[in-house]
DNA sequence: AACCAGGGAAGAT
DNA sequence: ATCTTCCATGGT
């Protein structure tokens, strides 16, 4: 059993990134006590890695314990990924004080990129919530999770590419999966396996060799790229302009009759590179509730 | 009942 | 290249 602690550089908002973890049902968190179970995947083993706020927004503290006692090195590395905690959120605040989003910005201050855990399981996530509303999806990811997935000390863990590629596709339409959806995610799984899709080596490409390579999968379109590119990667500057939930906060912040077109929200979103994911954030975040 | 949902492919212009 | 239409399934 290990602990080690962990000061973020600027300020950090931990409550929100586990509130923001908690609308996936398969994420093992407390609100109150502040902590939030993270399922690693390591070379040939894996565990269970407890993330707990120690201090507040403003003096961020973490601390990361586990009871798995080789490769602790790697470990914490992991972690401090997924959450960021390098990134100084300092700058981004004050980067966004001469934008429109000050107000906003200032509202919801210390807005972290939280990564998802895996790569690939961040992938399957996105196709399976494409154009499904939230309950929806996260009825049937956590389905497809718990089916085909496996449990450690509570926490859950993806099923692995090679698992889904053996899957058929009436496996996922009993869980309520579109014919197209269930194609989607093992012919996507089968590409990983058969070494057509390495999602590793794609996640040090740049944005542009991403959409490229991984937009040529069938069922993976521009916004699945592009939340695979924030969430997954946990790149700066993605903007989902055609996403439903960005549109929806603009229209409300611009008092518009009816959502903005992507070409108008891309436009205006010129103004907050190279930080737009944090933009998208903090947009997303405003309309929640 | 009608419209929406944190899309994408296939077909039509 | 850009626009429509269809797909598919539950939520409000």
């Amino acid at each position: 059993m290990w602990k080690e602690y962990y000061h973020a550089p600027g300020m950090y908002d931990f409550d929100y990134a586990l509130k923001r973890l908690g609308m996936d049902p398969l994420i093992r968190l407390d609100m109150k006590e502040r902590w939030v179970d993270v399922p690693v995947q390591l070379e040939n083993d894996r565990t269970v890695v407890r993330v707990k706020a120690e201090g507040t927004t403003e003096k961020p503290v973490f601390s990361v314990m586990s009871d798995h006692d080789e490769e602790q090195d790697v470990i914490f590395e992991h972690i401090r990924n997924i959450f960021q905690w390098d990134k100084d959120l300092n700058e981004i605040h004050q980067f966004f004080q001469q934008t429109e989003l000050s107000m906003l910005f200032h509202q919801y201050q210390g807005t972290p990129v939280v990564r998802d855990f895996h790569l690939y399981q961040s992938l399957m996530k996105v196709i399976i919530h494409q154009q499904l509303n939230m309950k929806f999806a996260y009825t049937i990811s956590t389905r497809f999770v718990q089916t085909f997935g496996e449990e450690e000390d509570g926490s859950w863990f993806y099923p692995t590419p090679d698992k889904v590629a053996q899957l058929e596709y009436d496996d996922l339409r009993n869980l309520q999966f579109s014919q197209r959806k269930a194609e989607y995610v093992i012919d996507t799984s089968r590409k990983i396996v058969d070494g057509e899709l390495n999602l590793q080596k794609l996640s040090k490409l740049p944005n542009e060799e991403v959409f490229k390579t991984l937009g040529k999968a069938r069922g993976i379109g521009p916004w699945t790229v592009e939340n695979w590119l924030l969430f997954a990667c946990g790149r700066d500057d993605l903007f989902p302009a055609a996403d439903i939930g960005i549109q929806n906060a603009l229209k409300k912040w611009w008092q518009l009759d009816a959502k903005p077109t992507k070409v108008e929200v891309e436009k205006k979103a010129k103004e907050w590179e190279p930080y737009r994911s944090f933009a998208a954030l903090t947009l997303w975040r405003s309309i929640e509730d």
